[in-house]
DNA sequence: CTTTATTGATTGTGAATGACAACTTTATGC
DNA sequence: GCATAAAGTTGTCATTCACAATCAATAAAG
């Protein structure tokens, strides 16, 4: 642990107080989000794929998992289908993906990475790590695996929960 | 601490690994963060001013502050001034808010809430303490401060850094 | 004073998101 | 075989958010 870890300072902001919101969970988990979410959107806007969460998660999965079906990125993502089915759209008119016929459900398709997907992918994988490291330097060494650990959980606890 | 704290299992979702995402901070709070806010939006569906974070922030904050000004407001919300303008336009329109000249300086605004805006901001701390006790229980009792200091700190370093 | 720059706020516009309903095609269960 | 469920697509709609341009008032500079 770092070693002010125990202060809990009253959070200020412009020199207003955020009644009970100062309190709450959501409110530093949707703030952290937003500048989080900018902060990726601006590392990748060169890429052909830029712009939402969905795409970058979307493409790793089929880079990892030859033969993915729309429907377990929607399970990941927890988007719906037709949602899932916009950002595999988008994955194939950048050239990254490819869609065929599961063999085994003709309802179902299999998506495969391209050779271009397939960069992509790394580069994507590179951006993230860098995000990690520079983004969130403010972490001290010594909370990161702590907060990580809490966050893992409170994620899992919440799919549990949703699904 | 939480007994089962030290456990750093392998996150899988419908049998998936999620690839460099796994490690990575930004994964687990914008998953949160979509989670929390959509739970946030069905408990406030039935009011008027429902749907979106940055009204019930700008509510709190005119109800706390009278007389505030909606740059202030901007400021804490980290938007831009027509984002604020507008959040504030549908507060006025469901009659919580009311927009005077700020007396010493013609160009401002001094917002004051309203008997209505009153009421409604009470009940918007009601759900939001609910949602605070009821959605976010998987975080067990012993974890909670700890997390909560964790994220209070994220997050003021993430504004220094942002400002 | 008068000119210039800055600040507070509004309007317009465009892109993107995400949710829901309706529909087509294929599988599955009885 | 027939009804039901599942996989994906399309259409639509409401929101959100950011950027540019504009207007009015203040502050600063000369």
């Amino acid at each position: 642990m770092a070693d002010d870890s125990e202060d809990d300072p009253e959070i200020i902001i412009g020199g207003l107080q955020i009644d009970v919101l100062e309190g709450a969970f959501s409110w530093y988990i949707r703030s952290l989000d937003s500048v989080v979410s900018a902060d990726l959107d601006r590392r990748m806007a060169h890429l052909s794929i830029a712009q939402g969460k969905g795409r970058i998660t979307a493409l790793l999965l089929v880079d990892d998992y030859p033969g993915i079906r729309p429907s377990q990125i929607a399970d990941v993502l927890m988007r719906d289908r037709p949602a899932t089915g916009r950002i595999v759209d988008r994955l194939v008119q950048a050239g990254a993906v490819r869609r065929e016929t599961a063999p085994d459900d003709l309802r179902a398709q299999a998506l495969f990475i391209t050779p271009t997907g397939h960069r992509l992918a790394d580069e994507i994988r590179d951006i993230v790590r860098a995000q990690e490291a520079e983004f969130f330097d403010f972490i001290p060494e010594a909370d990161r695996d702590q907060f990580m650990r809490m966050l893992k959980r409170a994620y899992l606890n919440m799919r549990k929960k949703w699904d």
